[in-house]
DNA sequence: GGCCGCAATGTGATATTGTTTCATCGCAAT
DNA sequence: ATTGCGATGAAACAATATCACATTGCGGCC
């Protein structure tokens, strides 16, 4: 079974996800030293949560979810954590949750990421956005903004989703 | 003096702020009409803190200020009647603030708004962006994503922000 | 009038998300 | 060994949001 369908990002419901994880981990890896950063343990077991699944995921579920496997963290600790991995790029927030997913590309081209979420079954996935980071551009530029920071989140539904309207959470597993 | 710079939505600092806040009213006295809701005095009241300005509010900012006033509501009033205006879209939500403006335009056309948010005098404002929507659904269409809903917002500096790059908080006021 | 139905509002508690402050630890460079 | 510094820990707190249930106000209807 592929990973993923052919020339989306969007994963296949069902795939393999160990080796997302892996993947991810390991361009997380490049990412902290790119960045002159550490990749400690503390933030490897909370990139692991976050990747290990295609949802987005709140800070207090890292809490609870690290804590059944013993290691209950403060929250500080783990919006520490999350800072690191957002600092180095390798995990998100997606705003319109408040809550972070990890990027499961490697972002190979301008990193003008479009997010797009399912409200049924919960996937997140990031697109490639270059025509609308270039409209963005543009309209900043008619109205004299200097941009900083673009958020540019779609939730609706998902391909599996449309084909079991039922309701059916396709895909619901990672 | 023009209450908008010509051709942008950017509200001029230091405009007088009360015609904004009655085209503001008196708009949602329509689109209250128009949803089929009613624009109860509490509904009014929390209208008139978010449009008094043209900053992103706090649900509590919103609290605060009515206390002042000598009215004090609970949490869930104010998150009702933001609701109601919301659902009537005289006010919108910042979702990378969790803060609501109201919108100042009368959504003339497509109702395809980007937010541009200052990050140094704290201005909001909504611009035009049919060639972002319209790359935007073009992204649903070849992942075969069905949208729903559209968080486009910008942080940034703001033209006079950038002129008085110092810090000078231009147009702070409103 | 009295009653019903329904939307809006009130009350109190609670849930969720995020930050402040200060202490401590590990480790590398001096 | 000591100093510097990034990472972590602990406790409290702050900010944002919702739940459950009671009450009110207002229209239609008998």
């Amino acid at each position: 079974m592929p990973i993923r369908d052919q020339a989306t990002l969007f994963p296949t419901p069902g795939h393999n996800h160990g080796a997302c994880l892996n993947s991810a981990v390991g361009r997380a890896e490049n990412a902290f030293e790119a960045h002159g950063l550490k990749l400690t343990a503390l933030r490897r077991k909370v990139l692991q949560e976050i990747a290990g699944s295609h949802h987005a995921v709140g800070a207090y579920d890292i809490i609870d979810s690290l804590a059944r496997k013993g290691d209950r963290l403060a929250p500080i600790s783990v919006y520490r954590a999350i800072d690191a991995l957002l600092a180095a790029g390798v995990v998100h927030r997606l705003e319109s949750r408040n809550a972070f997913f990890a990027c499961h590309t490697s972002h190979t081209g301008s990193g003008n990421q479009v997010i797009l979420a399912c409200e049924t079954c919960g996937l997140v996935a990031e697109v490639n956005g270059d025509a609308i980071f270039q409209a963005l551009a543009k309209t900043a530029e008619t109205e004299n903004f200097k941009p900083q920071r673009r958020v540019v989140e779609m939730t609706g539904l998902c391909k599996h989703c449309q084909a079991h309207a039922s309701g059916a959470m396709a895909g619901i597993e990672a």
